[in-house]
DNA sequence: TTGATACCGCTCGGGACTGAGCGATGTTGA
DNA sequence: TCAACATCGCTCAGTCCCGAGCGGTATCAA
């Protein structure tokens, strides 16, 4: 199995690559808010899918923010999107599955808690 | 609000306190297996919990296994498993709607590309 | 008794990520 | 026009944690 870092990182690139293809236009700071990371990371991540050959850095036509870039999905990267897809589902849905179970045995704890500090 | 980071931590504090009230002499292997972190990692937890001073080092009485320890809560450390049982249902809770809400919106996806191949 | 095997706590190099903040660019109001 | 402020991508020291593996201890078959 591979390990837990690797799917969450796993995790994170879909949802960075699954942003994208909607909106190469967001920056930085606005991946990082929707996916719940830090603005470093975002950078960290982006650095990578770059690396990878997934993202590329596109330029703006005219007339635009000069600070900003766009971030387009290379072929590449709409492939391993797609390919990601049904392991992320799965996997979320095993967590899913495992949260609430954890929630339900929590509550049944506190309520068998409340009724004993009662009699 | 407090970091990403910190909550994950505080969630992996909050498991490992509520596992060792129900048993304190399961092995550090056992508690990186339930919590679903690494072995060098519960170390690395339970180091900081002995070093608030919410776990101490129990010794085995008699004729024990001279490799292992039993790791009991402190009053301290009960009180804070307590004051933290509330946040980390609450966050669960969150996290479990928002689970829901990317799965739906994930399949709703995937239904809607698989119609669009069909035509 | 002695090897093989399994599990114990613990260590450590290094990767993933944070959070504060940099210099540059864009925007706004006096 | 120009200071004040917002936001851009990016950097970096530091933290958290992984994963492989160490030496020691227990168990058991030969």
């Amino acid at each position: 199995m591979t390990s837990k870092r690797t799917k969450l990182q796993e995790d994170t690139h879909f949802r960075v690559l699954r942003l994208l293809q909607k909106n190469p236009e967001m920056s930085q700071r606005e991946l990082a808010e929707t996916v719940g990371v830090s603005v470093g990371g975002i950078h960290y991540v982006l650095n990578a899918l770059i690396d990878k050959g997934l993202v590329k850095l596109g330029n703006f036509t005219a007339a635009e923010d000069k600070r900003r870039y766009a971030y387009v999905l290379t072929p590449k990267g709409i492939a391993q999107k797609s390919a990601l897809t049904r392991a992320f589902l799965v996997r979320k849905m095993e967590e899913y599955k495992a949260l609430k179970e954890e929630i339900e045995a929590l509550q049944v704890e506190l309520d068998a808690n409340a009724s004993q500090k009662l009699s």
